[in-house]
DNA sequence: AGATAGTTATTGCATTTTGCAATAACTTAT
DNA sequence: ATAAGTTATTGCAAAATGCAATAACTATCT
């Protein structure tokens, strides 16, 4: 297991020794606003991590406790990866990544989310989160 | 100016486009909640970054246009940064990864701002960005 | 005036991380 | 049997980081 040695003890500092860097927290937001759960759906986002870099950042993922991992009953060459409690505790963070990004991105105009994160943020989070809870536990419905 | 790539037109990798790594958030953070507005003031920050790092960053902010940069009218080699709207847009996200770092983090105990936070998470937040859009043009009082 | 300290960098070099392409090992589908 | 899908590993080049020394300038002190 690779160590992670801290800096500082800022609550800030702690959290971007683990997933501070270009895809960590991408590869959360998957899992959190998509129906992504695999390797290979991480793999084929648009934004093309290597899958040197995605082995690494899922075993960080996986052996820091963010998320679990489960062989898949309907394929068994390929695993589940599930969010737990410590990631989807981060929902708000990455809400607040996609408001900031969605008003400051001047080549982009704002989508779906925003507009529903925007109304009532709080109700938004929780809606999420309470959704991604459900699933601890479940496997694929299909193919 | 370097030139920044993006890797997707989502608005949470925009956002890692830019900020994604261990230090730019240290230093908004530094100039959100504590007073440190100069290149001294980060270098000495409890996380010790590197002087051609910290060089490296604080031109990706300003030429991003999350600081100003403006030379102390106390004393000639100095140069105060302060945050814009665009940064202080940031202040939620630097609050929530303090409260989820406070939660996770094992090895330390609740402090200060959490206390703060957690009773009134928006208010909080309004607070730190009203105080900060204070300072904006702002001279240093003393040394 | 000269010495010392403060402030913002730059440089060189070793180490680490990332990016990219090829390929492996295994399972599943045809 | 062959091809396709899935999760990795390997090798190598490129980029980023870490660290120490030092530069250039300003401020302070005696």
């Amino acid at each position: 297991m690779k160590i992670i040695n801290s800096r500082s003890d800022c609550p800030i500092s702690y959290s971007l020794d683990i997933f501070g860097d270009k895809w960590t927290l991408l590869i959360l937001r998957d899992m959190m606003l998509s129906e992504k759960r695999s390797f290979s759906d991480f793999l084929n986002s648009p934004e093309g991590i290597a899958s040197n870099i995605l082995v690494d950042r899922l075993n960080i993922l996986h052996n820091q406790g963010f998320v679990t991992k489960e062989a898949s009953l309907l394929n068994k060459s390929k695993f589940l990866y599930t969010l737990t409690e410590k990631a989807i505790d981060l929902v708000p963070v990455v809400i607040d990544l996609i408001e900031w990004g969605e008003k400051y991105n001047s080549k982009r105009e704002p989508k779906s989310i925003l507009t529903k994160v925007v109304k009532n943020k709080a109700r938004a989070i929780k809606e999420i989160q309470e959704n991604l809870r459900k699933k601890t536990g479940q496997q694929e419905v299909s193919k």
